[in-house]
RNA sequence: GCCCCCAUCGUCCAGCCUGGUCCAGGACAUCAGCCUUUCAAGCUGAAGACACGGGUUCAAAUCCCGUUGGGGGUACCA
């Protein structure tokens, strides 16, 4: 039994799909379940559409849970929020068990505690005070309604040592461990607390979360202990780096799940460049979409040193996915990408402005005239593009009614005057326009020959041919482009340039 | 500061556990060439790393110790 357990604090974090991913392939390749659970007992940072798109990401992803919040099981409820019932009975059990106790202490005697500390150059931490507190004072304090948190009864004078299969034995002294606050005084429970009961009670066996999480596993090992409840099976995996090295961060990375679709990568993609991050196949393989993954995976091959983020290894596993896909599959994808843009509501750029006009003018996004004609430009781009996002630039001549937004000088080959430009292109419409059959192979022999009868290089005569018809020095094929244009239009836009 | 984790090309990984086959292999990025109607894609090639110092050993990228460096933690955040 595995899980994984955001916080419902923003964005759907890259770093939960990492950690789904990796419990997710445990589960997978041992028989076991995986449990999305919904840590939300902070209720400052809480943000109420987080959890649906936590959910959305995932199953974006792929990465489908056996229980959850919106899918139920018999471990539920599976928001920490509804469970606080269950946190302070077990909190009661500490405090009778004598492993944990109440504690007084307003957070200004705390912060003065801190800076104190901090001014003698002193480890910052709870110094105890109420650990020693009698019961009659308890009792009045209790009468007298003062606001109070439950904190874990530390051993100070033993060192905890836990297992992690990944990187050993780890050992902290217990006076390096403060005691923490299990309990806060809004009643809900800290992360520490609510993780160890619930995984327990999940009946969780093995915890995969990130390396930021070793320090404080020694409290949740002294939770088990004091509850006598046996532990799970630990694993750290690295932490996710921006290139500085530091802990992703948004700022300097996206982050956000949300960026990635919107972006225009595709799931499977995004996937395998996370499962790059600190894992290998056995096969050296590096391109492997999650199947091929589950049936390999090792734990063991996960190391632990942690990996920087590189956008531009992801950006051309991306371009390899979709080379990979079949044109009927990467013609619905563009249009779906283009429709989950508009739901969105993002802001199109032109090019892609463009490409939703002729869609919506031709029966929509799911109509059939999108499809085919989509798909007929398919070929043309299918290896030229590296983002769903980079389909609308790309292909804008197809789409847009007018291409003339171009710099005339764009036209002029280097060597080749404006004049020259002129004459040229009025003899090549003059010929297209006695073309007998309008094909991509005629169209071509016909440039080519009049390269030959201008004595114009292939490269130089077809610069102003592509700027005029496609509006811009860089474009699909030519030719191609010129037959999916048809006769008409491809003319209509050489005359243009012509009359300028 | 204190505690903990980590350490192979710019980046991601392989090799390390079970020392010799490693003057270290692959991928991304970079550069050059080829192909070529632009841009891509593709192909070929180049450059590029065992952090440092000790130790163990006939032999160390691999084992041990130290140093240095990087990162994380040090909250009534997760």
């Amino acid at each position: 039994m595995v899980r994984v357990a955001p916080s419902p604090t923003g964005d759907p974090h890259v770093g939960t799909a990492y950690m789904a991913l990796f419990n997710y392939a445990l589960a997978q390749t041992t028989g076991g379940r995986f449990i999305l659970r919904i840590e939300d007992t902070d209720r400052t940072r809480y943000q109420e559409d987080s959890e649906r798109q936590i959910t959305e990401a995932l199953t974006w992803l792929g990465l489908s849970y056996h229980e959850g919040p919106d899918v139920g099981g018999p471990n539920g409820p599976y928001r920490q929020s509804e469970r606080t019932d269950i946190y302070r009975e077990n909190t009661q059990t500490l405090i009778d068990n004598g492993t944990a106790y109440r504690c007084f202490c307003t957070p200004e005697r705390l912060a003065e505690l801190r800076r104190a500390q901090r001014a003698r150059k002193e480890p910052p931490g709870y110094d105890g005070l109420c650990r020693g507190l009698l019961p009659e004072e308890v009792e009045a304090k209790l009468a007298e309604n003062t606001p109070f948190v439950i904190r874990l009864k530390v051993p100070k004078d033993r060192a905890v040592v836990f297992h992690d299969e990944l990187r050993g034995d780890v050992e902290i002294e217990g006076k390096t461990i403060d005691d923490q606050v299990l309990l806060k005084s809004d009643g809900f429970p800290t992360y520490h607390l609510a993780n160890v009961v619930d995984d327990h009670l999940m009946e969780v066996t093995d915890v995969i979360r990130a390396e930021e999480w070793i320090t404080s596993t020694p409290k949740h090992v002294l939770l088990y202990e004091a509850f006598g409840w046996e532990k799970p099976r630990f694993r750290h995996m690295p932490l996710l780096r921006n290139k500085d090295k530091s802990k992703i961060s948004k700022r300097k990375n996206p982050t956000s799940l949300i960026w990635y679709k919107e972006n225009g990568y595709l799931p499977e993609a995004l996937l395998n460049f996370l499962a790059l991050m600190g894992y290998s196949s056995p096969d050296g393989e590096e391109m492997f979409d999650l199947a091929s993954m589950l049936r390999d995976f090792d734990v063991k091959r996960i190391s632990t040193s942690s990996p920087v983020f590189d956008m531009d290894k992801l950006l051309w596993l991306n371009g390899e996915y979709i080379r990979a896909d079949s044109e009927a599959n990467l013609t619905q994808r563009v249009l779906d990408h283009l429709a989950y843009r508009r739901e969105r509501g993002l802001e199109p750029d032109a090019a892609e402005a463009d490409v939703l006009a002729w869609i919506d003018a031709n029966g929509g996004l799911d109509g059939d005239a999108a499809r085919d004609f989509v798909g007929r430009t398919m070929p043309l781009v299918q290896e030229r593009i590296k983002t769903l996002q980079e389909y609308a630039p790309l292909t804008r001549c197809f789409f847009a009614s007018d291409v003339s937004g171009y710099a005339q000088e764009e036209m002029v080959p280097k060597k080749r005057n404006a004049g020259e430009v002129e004459d040229l292109l009025r003899g090549i419409v003059g010929a297209l326009e006695k073309l007998e059959s309008w094909d991509t192979a005629s169209i071509e022999a016909l440039l080519r020959s009049l390269c030959e009868e201008y004595s114009w290089k292939p490269r130089e005569l077809f610069q102003p041919v592509r700027v005029a018809v496609t509006g811009s020095k860089i474009s699909p094929p030519l030719f191609e482009t010129m037959e999916l244009l048809g006769r008409e239009t491809t003319l209509a836009r050489l005359g243009a340039a012509v009359e300028v």
